[in-house]
DNA sequence: TTGTACGCGTTATCAG
DNA sequence: CTGATAACGCGTACAA
């Protein structure tokens, strides 16, 4: 059997209540006592039963995850493994709820999370792109002892433990190598598709495609990215300039997770050739491209990964442990018609 | 609050004792007073808290993975994740072993598996080829109160839940669309090797890479499998053979998972011209060739998805219960230096 | 600064 | 067939 918090009060020669202290770094103990109970940890192989401990508290585990108000496939398909998570989960003690931020509003999005208590929630998982308002709430909220992580767009380098999503840059290059290969002897002008430059995201996937695309392949010539800003009639105007202004376009690169619209655009301006066209994130509208050959091939990162991965993380980081690390990468996934 | 089961207990009129025979489906309870408490568990809306039932039962969760005695670096990574998932879960009351059986002797195998008893094991992972005596073995260690799911190589198909790993046929069909994708414009033979053609999971491989070439791509020619058997010599001499015997070779197909002895008979064998090359499992030695560009593609299953998957899995059949299915699906990932 | 005693929600072991 | 009651290992008031 292994051994208990008893054993290991009795090897140190305190009591139960001191070795909870020691154990969950609690204040008031003397720091010859805390080696005390230290050595005999050690000498002993006592480990923490974390069943135990999680039925002990009164509570379980609370966590939410914000997201932004209003968003595009992606985010619901997001919306949807949390709460299919949530309902697998509550035989766990872990509750998980979703609040809503305005991501146009950074004051106001701040104001949000600076109403979320530590009383309500253990951590917070947040999806929003990185403001210093952001950054700043974050911070405070994890002075009032909750834990955070960020989930699918980074918040900042500092805390390499805190981010689940993928690299970007690296999957803007995994984009850029598969858009080359697929053109094979092909050559002219790809087009670039984002929402808004303004994000990093965004900025970091056109990064790492460049990297790929300017050394490597001279006969291509990727063009300055486009922004739609996620209105159809912006996107419809600006390809149709991109493909009068430019005649020989034989690529497609949509970095924003809204691509729908611009492939059904691209094949109405364009009937007559076939573009190789890669977009990211799997959503009904991306899957469907892919089965019906509009889409050549798909950069994905799994949603119901990244929610798990944030509540293991949360989790881990609530009990003070390690995550195992190769558990908590976030694939960037290749999809193509074949292994959907 | 969250029903108990002395809620329940109260909500049926009988004993907690009571509640947990019919919860777990013990005997000796009539059925009058069975239903009395099913009524009472959808009228009060009671569900059990696991956390508890797992603390509350004297011993953890022992499982055991059984996997070949012998084998390529495929398994030995599929090792390093078990004892790695070992080791972060003993906190969570959960045991995992590794049992290994002789792969080449069925009857050898199927006798180590009569030995596993439920006084040891609540539940088996078993990767092994699917043979009558395995298939007969796992039977009746259901029978013995075992709960089995197959790991890697697909079993049988009678119980939908109890597999986790890739569909073999799509797999093979994905190498065959990137294989046919990044030849081109190019035409002629390409290369298929497997360890063994015995083998089920290279059968539906092989099935699903002609799914895709013979229709699609009437300028490829995929050859027959040549067989390796796992000897370096008899890879040596195959590829040999078959270079001589076709010069125009531009393809080549591992579907076998230990394709370094391949990659670098064919470099040898051909260092003039530069084949397409797709193969299966990311492992040191893929991954290497991945790299330095002598291997264009890699069709990979998540090892560690994989254990994970399969002791939730076991898990969740030892608490009959169901899983949720979106998060055991093992996907076929398409791996290129870009995104290793 | 330290210790005692009880509770968490279930399972297991008795007795009836 | 059914019911009390003691664990399981840890957290947490409250007392000292």
């Amino acid at each position: 059997m292994r051994p208990t918090t008893k054993d290991l009060a009795k090897a140190a020669g305190v009591s139960l209540a001191t070795v909870d202290r020691v154990l969950n770094g609690r204040s008031g103990v003397r720091q010859k006592t805390v080696d005390a109970v230290n050595e005999a940890i050690t000498r002993i192989g006592f480990e923490r039963n974390q069943v135990a401990a999680t039925l002990a508290r009164q509570r379980g585990y609370r966590f939410g995850f914000v997201v932004p108000r209003s968003g595009d496939e992606f985010l619901s398909v997001i919306i949807k493994h949390i709460s299919e998570f949530d309902q697998a989960s509550r035989a766990e003690m872990i509750q998980t709820k979703i609040v809503r931020i305005d991501e146009h509003d950074p004051h106001r999005a701040a104001r949000t999370l600076s109403r979320l208590s530590a009383s309500e929630y253990d951590g917070i998982a947040i999806m929003a792109p990185e403001t210093p308002q952001i950054r700043d709430a974050l911070y405070r909220m994890r002075e009032r002892g909750i834990q955070t992580v960020a989930i699918v767009s980074n918040q900042q380098e500092e805390d390499g433990q805190s981010f689940v999503g993928i690299d970007n840059v690296a999957a803007g290059a995994t984009a850029g190598r598969l858009m080359a290969r697929f053109l094979g002897t092909q050559s002219g002008d790809i087009l670039v598709l984002a929402e808004t430059m303004q994000s990093r995201d965004s900025l970091e996937r056109r990064l790492g495609f460049d990297r790929i695309m300017s050394p490597g392949y001279p006969q291509f010539h990727a063009l300055p990215t486009l922004e739609t800003h996620g209105y159809p009639e912006r996107t419809k105007l600006v390809l149709e300039n991109a493909f009068a202004a430019h005649p020989d376009i034989v690529g497609l690169y949509i970095m924003g997770s809204e691509a729908r619209l611009a492939i059904e655009c691209a094949r109405k301006l364009n009937p007559d050739k076939k573009l190789i066209t890669i977009a990211h994130e799997r959503t009904p509208s991306t899957e469907q491209a892919l089965r019906d050959n509009t889409l050549d091939a798909l950069i994905n990162q799994d949603p119901g990964h990244i929610v798990r991965s944030a509540i293991r993380t949360l989790r881990a980081k609530c009990e003070n442990r390690e995550t195992l690390a190769s558990q908590e990468r976030i694939r960037i996934e290749i999809l193509i018609s074949e292994n959907l």
